[in-house]
DNA sequence: ACTGTAGGCGGAAACGTTTTTGGATGTCAA
DNA sequence: TTGACATCCAAAAACGTTTCCGCCTACAGT
């Protein structure tokens, strides 16, 4: 089977007529529909994306831009996959495909991110781990392309975004650390420059200060959220003066670096000082002692990140009539052993 | 900037020079070529992907066939993950975009796939976890579809592969373990209609008999490659009269299952029985005890997978001249304290 | 019997490329 | 002067689809 017009010839019908039939448009007799779809069914016909798209002007295929270098993938652990299901699953009820679009690490993300919208190979756009100034969404943005973000940003006002909640997650974990006791906690993040790392830290110490406990910028440790991070994480926490009772980690996997580290210098953890982590992953139970930890699940959030986007295109608007924008995604403390401890009042 | 149409306008040429001069066609005055890629690059022109691909008959994506249940992508962990990475670490090279092609659960695999191939968005295919008859692998081999596997399969004879080398892991793991003086060993796998689950017991069972010692099927627990799995293992195990005192894990997350249950039971894993995995990721060296692991780099893996499917087609082959198929991927041993111990021979 | 209307359909244009064909120009040798 | 050949380019065909336009028929209303 070639293409409609093999089909139309095979029923002796013009082309017009089976294109009307198979896409379901008035202007068909109700017979002659049948005849078109047992036809195309028995002779295996399915309309060529090619054509179609440059006739329609879309491509039915939504652009996922992530970063491809072999770091960036590993660190990332499941995260994608997870959010990457969920996404799935919404845009397959639209017969939408997900391209992955892997900008290569020597290239500018805005210019690889140019050329694809030019090349018109997706109708929207996802992007993640945005920065607090970010070209990205400026570009979307004057472009008209329709794009969904994960994360929020300084740029381009008002945008469709899906964003976890750190600052939840900041004042929770400070709230219960200053409940039992503490009143010197240190935090990990990435760089300010990375929403995340100005959100997350600023709520931190929001948090503190509402406490009366003083913000001090030397508990801040910016690392990469990676084991390895966490290992230099807790040897920064070690060459403190004055060191702190309790640490906020902005990413599990980071507790197995931090976990060694510590116990390397026979810091018991859970006793000398309380761990509290976030995005629980299934090895985050089986850490001795077990971490709390600030979970979620990756595929809701991909559902929600999905359904954002599309509620933002119109063609599929009417199908999320409440699919707002800016969803702050919830987490739920699971506690565990390595902050089960009270310390004693300090001076 | 619309299309070829305006640059070539603007340039005051002709629609076909305009082609011709991009892409590097002779039959170009060298001036004129540089006009016209300077014009493209100020008025920022890229060639519409959909009209190109109508004209070529490619559309330069290369599809990945996942199964997209919440809980396949669950038990998937980072596998896919750091594969896909691979791959378009080699795609990037070509221009070539990865699309993910996630079947609907409700779907039949094969005529999902029949679908994507007639609507020719995919020049070529990815497909994993394949069974041991699969008629993908007919499909796509008929189709005269380029693609590659992961996993072996007895469908059509001789086609592009990439497997793990489960017959080396299953015979050094029981080399390893009778040489500490074990005798009765058990070993988790999948359904044998996945080739994994029919090869890595095959494997375990030739080499036990090269060993002299029996094969006993009631060792054999095919359960799922997940957390929940492994703890069924250990259940079953536990229920058995002669129970092992050695097990090899078909994929490391059971681990943490197979402990706890184990653990609820009072046995000292790595005392009273010993245990070993596959598919090394962070948290396996995070067990208590840390888990004897065979190892790999998915990221390699996928450099080889992308590099054997470009190898099978005809416009990249030129690229790979070596690139041949049916790579058996090595995997590297990493001792933990699971499997530390010898036990003393038996009657 | 004539007109208006709706349903059903065929024909053709259009989408943006690449590629083929052939024509124009210039150069060189016979 | 003519023919042969190379170089450069314009024009048009082709890829497969959707959609616009208009024609035909049947039928109802006048």
């Amino acid at each position: 089977m070639k293409g409609i017009r093999q089909l139309a010839e095979h029923l002796d019908i013009s082309i017009g007529t089976v294109s009307r039939a198979l896409n379901g448009k008035p202007d068909v007799k109700e017979e002659t529909r049948r005849r078109v779809l047992a036809a195309a069914e028995e002779l295996g016909y399915v309309a060529n994306q090619s054509g179609r798209s440059l006739r329609q002007g879309e491509t039915k295929v939504i652009g996922l831009m992530i970063e491809s270098s072999q770091e960036a993938v590993e660190n990332a652990d499941n995260f994608f996959l997870g959010v990457t299901s969920g996404l799935q699953h919404v845009f397959a009820r639209h017969q939408l495909d997900l391209l992955m679009l892997p900008c290569p690490a020597d290239e500018d993300p805005c210019e690889y991110l140019k050329r694809m919208v030019a090349r018109r190979v997706v109708d929207a756009m996802i992007i993640s781990n945005t920065q607090r100034v970010d070209r990205r969404v400026d570009l979307l943005s004057r472009a008209k392309i329709p794009f969904a973000a994960v994360g929020r940003s300084l740029s381009a006002g008002n945008f469709p975004w899906v964003d976890l909640d750190f600052e939840g997650v900041a004042e929770r974990a400070v709230e219960r650390l200053v409940a039992r006791g503490h009143r010197r906690i240190g935090i990990t993040a990435p760089s300010s420059e990375v929403n995340l790392g100005y959100v997350f830290v600023e709520s931190y110490r929001r948090a503190l200060e509402r406490h009366g406990i003083p913000f001090d910028p030397s508990l801040v440790i910016r690392v990469k959220s990676s084991e390895q991070g966490g290992y230099q994480a807790a040897h920064e926490l070690l060459q403190l003066e004055d060191r702190p009772t309790a640490v906020i980690l902005i990413y599990e996997l980071m507790a197995i670096g931090l976990y060694r580290r510590l116990m390397e210098a026979g810091i018991r953890i859970g006793r000398d000082l309380a761990v509290i982590g976030f995005r629980d992953a299934p090895r985050a139970r089986f850490l001795q002692p077990s971490l709390s930890c600030f979970r979620m699940s990756l595929y809701d959030l991909g559902i929600a990140l999905g359904q954002t986007l599309l509620a933002n295109m119109p063609a599929y608007r009417a199908f999320y009539p409440d699919g707002g924008r800016n969803i702050v995604w919830p987490l739920e403390l699971v506690p565990g052993e390595s902050d089960a401890f009270e310390v004693e009042a300090q001076a």
